[in-house]
DNA sequence: CATGAATGAGAATTCATTCAT
DNA sequence: TATGAATGAATTCTCATTCAT
């Protein structure tokens, strides 16, 4: 029975977390981590200041743990396509819209979560994730080369850019109209197009659905508990 | 007599606030926007905070006054690029390499000019200057393409996502793996095959040293002043 | 057991107010407000800095909520006597002697409250409690006038002369002359005399004791808390 | 000669420093003493900072000056009037209906120059013209119960809630609605009937114009300069 | 353990006064 | 002597973090 308490004990302590970190999301998909202040996330998580600081050690390691719990979990959905069959270019292609779709239905989140400069405590989470992003596509492009369906090139260089490419072109500008639905799927076309392009290769076919092969992509949306 | 003085004077002031400026940009070449006080300003320039408010009306004017300074000059070097003659996917890959090898030598003040947010009032200055030189990079795509040098395309969209690879490729990890000399070119030339190819060309000639057709490539470093 | 302990927590906020409003009233009967600073309030209050911004948005909002608590505290005592029975000409000289033998006690504070200006946001409050006064004043006047104890009169420009009449009489000279207690029943009996011959009536009985009728009148020193 | 350059280089001191007391009384007049600044003074007199400190030891020097000789002015005018012919009763209601049409046409000035708290410095000299006001009126009331005209009295209590009644009967509600030309001789009979009442008399005659006797009231306009 | 009021170091900005030209 | 740019002490307000209840 102690020990059932202790893990009673020990399960409402993780929702406390996740229930933070999830009011970290709400307040960064609003005004970013700049603007973002502990007050808001006690406001939007209905929990007191020195609670956050009894699960947090300090608004950065806060942050940091948003960072990671967002990262991780698209970083997964990438990997599973990353590791699932087929060729490694279709598998290329894939990322690039599955990423593309989800970042575009929270930008600023998203934006955020990957670009926006923050304390070099929670960048060094943040570069961490970048990296395994970077890494993720470096290899599926070394598969490609080794496959024979890109041409011979610096992997690393060419996934950072890639990278670079997919972050500026979606949400880079920050404002660019907020396209609607058809126009958002022209933009990740002609991204796609290019990213592709710009590793050596081209668009399977531009028309397929994603939902076909992957199932529903659940949008990334800040109500959605990533750590659920 | 007077009119002398007057132009001394005229001159003095113009001299405190390029010496203001360049204050900024050593600041902000050491820790970035975020963490740049107007006390390290201060004291980087030898200069009061008075005075310092006397030629600005407040710290985000000063800021965007450094940014638009900084921006303005590189890109009137990559117009310069992109207005002399010949093919226009050459100039595009000069374009690249020029730009390319400058911000190399000031990463974190580079990457701060160009992708840093800071005040909503210096972003206004920012975001001008990033749809300049992506204006200046879709209007080169335009050209290429009626050249028949590429293939049709979203040059909006293109050019974006162009200019994001070079910022990510170049200065986005800003993990100091900080490339040495030898290994920057190489870097470079990556990088260049990865914009070009994106766009549907290929470097002319990765061996060629832009220095022949440019002359000596003055690289932009804090010590360097801009507007002198 | 909760809502005792929400009851207390609440308990101890108010207090925080009073303390900090408390302060205020110390500060400003000895500087005034136009040379009140926070920090001052803060020394005198033993509050920290963040705890005076925690109650009141900003220095102006706490200097018109002295201004407020004090006016009212003084405004209620005026009113108790406007409204109580007997002739109308009565009321006005005893409201007469209680004002200024209240305002005689904290001169600076006094003076400061009812004339001294600060920021538009203060004067607001100090307005609407000098309209108070004034329309309290008017309203003394239109009943003598109605009841044929008063001449006809234009009762507003009365009432404001009467105010002013008053406060210069008693607080404008500011020259700490500062009378000795026997000279100050002089000084109010002349004050009397001149304030109610100028709407056109005389004292009743200029020996009469204010305490005898209204009970011992409590001085308004900046140690009393009119809160409390 | 040397003598009569001495005395044109004295001359044009004497000019600087009108020309910026002159501008004082326009800073002032717009203002107040609490929001005006050097720079505005500068900025008004078209004289350099520089140069005001030369005349002037400090702020405060400047703005006692700026008081003494527009109160000193006054005050002259007043005093002519005292010191004229007929009966005191007369000439106090002449004094008063002469300060009331006056100070109605620069309302903050006269507030300020007045009423308006300032430096402890500045205030000596506020302070020593309200006195000289005081005994003025004080000496013509004291004429006025030797001549058997007014009942005996606190001759020093009742000038000083005589000159409080007038400032604020005029202006310091600081916006009585800007009365129209018609309104405002009707304010200033009220005020002279309140203040005659006052010390026991009556207005002689509500109708006669000022000018009649004293010749056309120049209006005591920031325009005019009172030390030409 | 939770709470949220209190803390106070720190940052931007102002403006009277000075002093090199 | 005049100028006005430069000075910098002083002031308000913020917000991450702590700790008594």
């Amino acid at each position: 029975m102690a020990y059932r308490q202790t893990a009673a004990v020990a399960e409402r302590l993780a929702d406390k977390r996740r229930l933070i970190v999830k009011a970290v999301r709400q307040v960064v998909a609003e005004v970013g981590f700049r603007d973002a202040q502990i007050t808001m996330v006690v406001a939007a998580s209905g929990i007191s200041t020195g609670t956050v600081y009894r699960h947090f050690g300090s608004k950065a390691e806060l942050y940091a743990e948003a960072v990671s719990v967002n990262s991780q979990y698209e970083l997964d959905i990438l990997m599973a396509i990353a590791n699932s069959d087929g060729p490694a270019v279709d598998r290329i292609e894939d990322a690039i819209r599955v990423f593309a779709s989800r970042a575009l239905r929270v930008k600023r989140l998203a934006w955020a979560m990957i670009a926006e400069p923050v304390d070099a405590e929670v960048d060094v989470t943040r570069m961490k994730y970048r990296r395994a992003y970077g890494d993720m596509f470096r290899d599926l492009i070394e598969e490609g080369i080794a496959a024979g369906d890109l041409p011979p090139q610096n992997s690393a260089a060419s996934a950072a850019c890639f990278f670079g490419a997919l972050i500026e072109g979606l949400i880079g500008p920050l404002a660019p109209g907020a396209a609607r639905p058809t126009e958002e799927s022209r933009l990740i076309d002609a991204i796609v197009t290019f990213c592709l392009r710009a590793i050596g290769t081209s668009p399977s076919d531009p028309l397929a659905q994603i939902g076909d092969k992957y199932g529903t992509v659940v949008p990334f949306s800040p109500g959605e508990d990533p750590s659920a």
